[in-house]
DNA sequence: TCCAAATGTTAGACTAATATAAAATTTTTA
DNA sequence: TAAAAATTTTATATTAGTCTAACATTTGGA
């Protein structure tokens, strides 16, 4: 069995572990609850994959599993899983409705970046976001002339 | 000795891979030359390592290396480069230059971006910041009080 | 000019993340 | 409620990318 170690400081996970984190926060959002199964069909993983990922993440603290049961959030956990999807969230956005990228490459190329920026960044583009909107694309039309500068 | 092996489609390259045609650009374009070395030193791992991605790049047909001698770019590997290189400049500008990210972090959250986003999405981040600097950022003053804005 | 230092190559091992196959357990249903 | 179906777990394998250590080649200084 593969087995994954921790890299370096807390809360400091890789992309895949991060992943799964907001794929167990979404599940329990949108259904309550998170099983093996569901993770891996949300992820297109198989469950043995998700198994090793999720044994990781109990021995650190970020979930807990009974076996053959559901999968939880710890509250540190909870906590980590909160800040991803707040960035995927600004993230998508940015990319989608002001720079307009079709939503499925927008949320491929969100979940994609949202673990290589550090927080300071993604509440920078936020707040840039949210100044254009503010000022400068106060209608539909302005927005219209946006899409279209863009498109060249 | 790993192996490695090529992915999906002509001219889909893993970020890694994407990063060591990129050192070798770079390194041509500041010492008109690359050896393997070089390559290691400026990417921060062992010659060994290069050894094996280069045997994959040249097998791939995207550089050209002799024994014990300098690594060059085939024109199909000189393609890529300046593509990847072009994505990096355009992030690295807006998250410096716009966002005002300090140098290394805007450097290496774009060396990290860069293998992640489409040439659609970078092109239109380069014509967001270039219709701001044109019309919102003209002076000074204006790119300051940004700035303060951004940081809050 | 030849030998020592620098540089490059090869072989083998390790890790993270995945997969397949089979065993274990739980759930469904006839 | 016992057998079948579904799910989860375990064991083992694969791949990309890295490392260390040993070996090969080139280069430069005495």
């Amino acid at each position: 069995m593969a087995k994954l170690k921790r890299n370096g400081s807390l809360n400091n996970l890789s992309a895949a572990l991060e992943n799964y984190l907001e794929t167990i926060a979404m599940l329990k959002r949108e259904k309550k609850y998170a099983r093996i199964g569901d993770i891996a069909k949300a992820l297109g993983v198989k469950s043995s994959s998700v198994n090793v990922a999720i044994n990781f993440l109990v021995k650190n603290n970020f979930v807990i599993h009974e076996k053959y049961g559901y999968v939880d959030l710890t509250s540190q956990g909870e906590m980590l899983a909160l800040g991803i999807q707040k960035k995927h969230d600004i993230l998508y956005d940015f990319l989608n409705k002001l720079l307009f990228i079709n939503n499925k490459t927008a949320d491929q190329e969100a979940c994609d970046i949202e673990h290589s920026v550090g927080f300071e960044t993604v509440r920078k583009i936020e707040k840039l976001h949210l100044l254009l909107k503010k000022y400068f694309l106060k209608n539909e039309e302005d927005l219209l002339s946006l899409k279209n500068y863009l498109k060249e």
